[in-house]
DNA sequence: GTCTTAATTAGAACAATTCTAATGTGTTGA
DNA sequence: TCAACACATTAGAATTGTTCTAATTAAGAC
């Protein structure tokens, strides 16, 4: 398909840069989600959601490549893993610095700016490894809003 | 089985008495699950480790047993779960308030004195919600030790 | 002991995720 | 332009951790 170089282009266009930072072949499948994804402010997304949502909008994308994409974008620090529930795996279009608020009941995420919070008289990393990386998770009970 | 009134009954006894408090039965399979996880220090379990410690000490407990006992105990605060690994369900003895290291390589525990660690800046839960725990965890990398 | 209710169990069922091996597509370079 | 290769995608099977189900067993009260 060789439709890429024509003016519909233009909407691909971040995510194509994106996918060609990080190595990754800009494949149909992975235009999609990219648009997806980092087309619209900060998101969590479960693989399952990111999959149906593909389907809505008409793509077809089959669940293991939405897996696969996933995981190839958080290896190319495109997404950050987050885990807050065992049930199901989360990725975060929000890269930066950051923590989270999680509401159990509903399992609705949401950003802490990394700035904003301070934590002292962490002990030091135990001889022999170092810190990989300080999650704050918040766990909310109840529901946000009205 | 009467056995247990007798003088074997002692290492019993604290058992006995936290799962009394829980108002759960005394049975068998929680008394053994419940030495092996309170008789030594703080220790975090999973499901399937319990299980294989178990049948290691003789006891025979199903595994569906060991995830209703583990439950039963966190419901009755004798335990709490740790949400550190998509992967695995973790089930920490100690109950008070606490944040972890988290050894990525090896999927290893280890706790971080409550105490020692304060937050601040944390926003104010949205409306609608409530702090239900904030946890902290420390994700290490490397391997420690020698 | 008997009775009642709760606990245990084996195995089936489940959900999220990963794997497999076959097919399709992007890229390169002639 | 297109052949050839490496990489991506896919459907569906397989795996893993966990929960459910329905039948059996054991605990506590009388």
């Amino acid at each position: 398909m060789k439709g890429y170089a024509l003016k519909e282009d233009r909407p691909f266009a971040p995510t194509m840069a994106r996918l060609r930072e990080a190595g990754l072949r800009p494949t149909r499948q992975r235009l999609a989600l990219g648009r997806l994804l980092f087309d619209g402010g900060d998101r969590h997304v479960t693989a399952e959601a990111l999959h149906e949502e593909a389907q809505k909008a008409g793509v077809s994308v089959s669940l293991a490549t939405v897996y696969n994409t996933l995981h190839q974008f958080t290896t190319a620090s495109l997404l950050r893993e987050v885990v807050v529930d065992s049930a199901r795996t989360y990725f975060d279009t929000n890269v930066s610095d950051h923590h989270h608020f999680f509401v159990e009941k509903s399992g609705h995420l949401m950003d802490i700016d990394g700035e904003k919070i301070a934590i002292t008289g962490l002990p030091e990393a135990p001889e022999g490894t170092s810190f990989a990386r300080v999650d704050v998770i918040v766990r909310l009970q109840g529901e946000p809003r009205g």
